[in-house]
DNA sequence: CTTGACCCTATAGTTACTACAGGGACTATA
DNA sequence: TATAGTCCCTGTAGTAACTATAGGGTCAAG
């Protein structure tokens, strides 16, 4: 049986105006209709629509999304292809780590720096000031 | 001397337009005017302008800025409020930390099964699949 | 045979900027 | 004094990636 819009939706924790704003940008084809003119969907774009949302959750721009679908239709293209791309995703995830690993480490340091006393003595604010 | 909105963005290496759009949201005061109608900041404004931009670079969203900022102009108020902003932050980019890492994990197993085969063989569809 | 939950299209709003367009102010030089 | 160049002004529109609303159609249950 064919998945509605919703049933995608749920299966993919996605909103329903979300799975239609793909579809209009191009990320998602054009489904299959119902006599109805309900959107009907099936597996593989349920796998396709999966990827999109975990890889959007993992900070990918959609831009690059659409880069790593285009890759995955594309059956004739050959592996070598593919290892450099996922290196190059591979280098940018471990730049988002470093990045938000550096972040962690100065928003502990704010937060450790207060003492929990009034604003007046909080150093927070100070911590977040014009420094240097 | 007073400060024309240039000075205020190289010192706090803001662009001219994002200073005026964060006075049109209410984000700084709206400033003195000069004769010919020309924006004059102070020590003061620099001081607010560096610390809505310390906090947007840890990843603040504006919304927070406000709220910390209005806690912190708040001096009776204590520090709970700011520590509290802080902490939900720091918990959600260790979320983002885990999930990166995670993705690194599977990015690198697919690299290194990827020997030079086809797209038929290549597994990133389901390292980043629906698979679970 | 109607109620309510779902679906449809189209458009406008959100966040946090960024980029014009069209004009005025100020500084340095010829 | 004229003029070139760099800054400033307001106002509007564009960007990414959704999200919400308006105004309507479809379908299963009671």
């Amino acid at each position: 049986m064919a998945l509605t819009i919703g049933d995608l939706g749920k299966a993919t924790n996605t909103k329903v105006e979300t799975i239609r704003y793909y579809e209009s940008i191009g990320l998602l084809p054009k489904p299959a209709r119902t006599a109805g003119n309900y959107r009907a969907y099936g597996p593989v774009e349920l796998g396709r629509l999966s990827f999109i949302r975990r890889a959007r959750d993992l900070g990918f721009s959609l831009d690059q999304v659409r880069a790593m679908l285009s890759l995955a239709d594309d059956k004739a293209c050959d592996c070598a292809g593919i290892d450099r791309i996922a290196r190059e995703h591979l280098e940018e995830v471990e730049r988002k780590i470093a990045d938000l690993t550096a972040l962690r480490q100065e928003l502990s340091a704010v937060i450790r720096s207060c003492a929990g006393g009034t604003i007046a003595d909080c150093r927070i604010i100070e911590a977040l000031g014009p420094s240097q």
